[in-house]
DNA sequence: CCATGTGCACTTTTT
DNA sequence: GTGCACATGG
């Protein structure tokens, strides 16, 4: 048994638990991955079918990373070929359900060919709803498509009615109640005429799945063993599938801290982790990891002292024996350009001592907030990856691309099919409408429209007619792209950019054996950012991390950068107004503070730029240290000051010598 | 009637 | 950069 004796006491008990319930609360760098994965490899060397293993986590790069680890040990423990595919159900709780309802379509009233709708699409939808039901129209003003996709995202995924989550999350919208069911009715109508789920619906049907004793049954025996990571992510819907999944509690384990928990936005609670254990009888039993791996002694007592005043908590407190006479650094900055410079000179400084780009990473609570930093990188000629932001699938000619084969999937997609038709000259909203009414009512819905009467001034009809017939995968993935050229030459200044993406979205689509198979990826799982981002690093080059708080969970770094830790930023202004929403936004600090190994800094701008509120110029506002870190708990940090030095070559580069005359000559020489 | 051009406001976090 | 409301032009 010697994989088992790197593990402390504590892991080593959650690793060889037998099959009753299970929950490991698992601090921040507390080994959780690791114990998880040696849960899985032990598991598997006493005999357990790989295939009858059931692992969901909550976002797909936590997914990959453990069936990562967990062949690593398992080939490590069985032998090299005993191959990780084996494990052939894991992912995250979306992804799980898409494949479950895709099986089961035929016996549960779905037609197996359904597409999936992104948050974008479902807002496109929910817009069409609304604008049928006249509500767009309405004297005051009504709720935006975005805000009524929230609204009923949240009802679905709390499962609390429509009147408790107005008033608790949506005050401003409450006058709408009865509005808003009668559009919600009309979505949900909509969404079941043109065959397509969107992110709610695959936990929604798999949960209504899970009503039915016969499927529950059937379900649950498919798997001996179910693992869940980063539970206090979940939902009440989440949580409903579980129970249904494995009533009595046999064979699950669920791992989890609640202090990470930064997904309430989502309707994730926290109620689920701490009701967990007296969901049966008897009580599932709780394994506490509190020794943590990665931090120093005083990276951690100063994250402790910040977690310490949140008013619901669990657990523990974080404990090291790796010492550091180096404290987290609290700098206040003139600027946010000053913080760009300072972070950028840190970095550098790092690198010179010998820590690689890749071990920092610079971390911020909303993606625009890196702009600044961006700019300075790119200056200095410091290669980055940004994560978390401004997203592939959002680019205008990408979602142009998918809703064509969208479309060739799932003729009666009426998102992809409005989007597309536009695409033609000659074919706005109207016209589309009128085609899309036409053949949603066709059988068959691709002959009528190839057999429809056309307005004449509208051109390239048999062009998309072509392009929307069945053909082999992946070449059709090729045709779609030429078809789509010359309306992106013709739509887009800087097409060739666009093009590059489009490229890059074909070799992804090729990997594919099926046109399904990558739709249904590219939406549950998108690639994480364009292509046409400026410098983006070879694979092998060494390059500076930038990601928000959010996606950069799970992750570890020896030097962490903290951007704007203000209060306006974090907590953020938006989500102030709840007590709940506050909590939040304190353990975010404490989860990015705690990503840290051994150096931590922290940036404290006086001024910030806000770039809202355009009708009153844009604005630098004097910002202040953030509430998480009262003035008593400064002792913890190395609080210093920084400015720039004021001389002229730091504050533009420094130009060299050029002899402009010399030039003006050579130009006709 | 309907497609297209122009101006203006907004941009949390993710499956 | 992107989406939405409104005005104009076919």
């Amino acid at each position: 048994m010697g994989y088992l004796q790197n593990l402390n006491a504590a892991q080593r008990a959650a690793v060889e638990h037998g099959t009753d319930p299970l929950l490991i609360i698992a601090g921040a760098g507390s080994g959780k991955t690791n114990t998880l994965a040696h849960r899985v490899a032990h598991l598997l060397k006493n005999g357990a079918d790989p295939r009858r293993i059931l692992l969901m986590t909550f976002s797909r790069r936590a997914a990959s990373e453990l069936t990562r680890r967990v062949s690593r040990i398992t080939e490590s423990v069985m032998g090299t070929g005993y191959a990780a595919e084996a494990l052939t159900w894991a992912g995250t709780f979306h992804g799980i359900g898409a494949r479950i309802l895709r099986d089961l379509a035929p016996q549960i009233g779905l037609n197996p060919e359904f597409t999936i709708h992104d948050r974008e699409d479902s807002a496109d939808l929910m817009n069409l709803c609304r604008h049928e039901l006249g509500f767009s129209k309405a004297q005051s003003r009504f709720p935006a498509k975005g805000t009524c996709l929230a609204i009923y995202s949240r009802v679905v995924n709390s499962g609390a009615p429509l009147g408790e989550v107005l008033p608790d999350h949506f005050p401003w919208c409450a006058m709408w109640e009865a509005e808003l069911k009668r559009l919600f009715g009309a979505y949900v109508t909509a969404k079941q005429a043109q065959n397509v789920l969107d992110y709610d619906d695959l936990l929604l049907a798999w949960a209504q799945v899970m009503q039915d004793p016969g499927f529950a049954a059937h379900l649950g025996a498919l798997w001996d063993h179910v693992l869940i990571d980063e539970y206090q992510d979940t939902n009440r819907l989440q949580a409903r599938i579980l129970l249904a999944l494995k009533p009595e509690g046999r064979g699950l384990t669920v791992v989890g801290d609640d202090a990470q928990s930064i997904y309430a936005f989502r309707a994730a609670t926290v109620r689920n982790i701490l009701d967990f254990p007296t969901a049966f009888a008897p009580p599932a039993r709780v394994v506490t990891l509190a020794r943590n791996y990665r931090s120093t002694q005083s990276i951690l007592a100063a994250a402790n002292v910040v977690i310490a005043r949140a008013s619901e908590r669990f657990t523990k407190d974080l404990w090291s024996d790796r010492t550091s006479a180096e404290k987290p650094r609290l700098v206040n900055l003139p600027s946010e350009a000053d913080q760009a410079r300072f972070f950028a000179d840190q970095v550098l400084a790092n690198r010179e001592s010998g820590m690689t780009l890749k071990q920092q990473a610079v971390l911020f609570r909303t993606s625009s907030h890196a702009g600044p930093l961006e700019i300075e990188l790119t200056r200095r000629n410091i290669p980055f990856v940004k994560f978390g932001g401004l997203k592939f699938l959002e680019a205008a000619h990408v979602k142009d691309l998918l809703a064509v084969l969208r479309l060739a999937q799932n003729p009666r997609d009426r998102v992809a099919g409005f989007r597309v038709l536009q695409l033609l000259p000659g074919v706005g909203p109207g016209t589309a409408a009128k085609v899309l009414e036409r053949i949603a009512a066709a059988v068959d819905p691709l002959a009528e429209l190839a057999h429809m009467p056309v307005p004449s001034k509208v051109t390239g009809w048999e062009e998309l007619v072509a392009v929307l017939q069945p053909g082999p995968w992946p070449e059709a993935m090729g045709r779609a792209r030429l078809w789509y050229d010359p309306h992106l030459e013709r739509i887009h200044e800087d097409a060739e950019f666009r093009r590059a993406d489009l490229l890059q979205l074909e070799q992804i689509g090729a990997g594919y054996p099926t046109r399904e198979k990558f739709l249904t990826d590219v939406t549950l799982d998108p690639p994480e950012a364009t292509s046409a981002e400026a410098g983006v690093p070879l694979k092998d080059e060494d390059y500076l991390i930038l990601s928000t708080i959010h996606s950069a969970k799970g992750q570890e770094w020896k030097a962490v950068f903290v951007l704007n830790v203000v209060d306006g930023c974090i907590p953020s202004d938006l989500g102030t107004g709840q007590t709940a929403d506050l909590e939040e936004e304190r353990r975010l600090l404490y989860v990015a503070m705690t990503r840290a190994r051994d150096q931590l800094t922290l940036g404290v701008p006086l001024r910030f730029y806000v770039t809202q509120q355009t009708k009153r110029g844009d604005r630098h506002l004097f910002a202040a240290r953030t509430r998480f870190i009262t003035s008593d708990m400064l002792g913890h940090f190395d609080v210093t000051r920084w400015s720039p030095p004021m001389t002229t070559e730091a504050a533009a580069p420094a130009p060299g010598r050029i002899d402009v005359a010399a030039r003006m000559r050579d130009m006709w020489g």
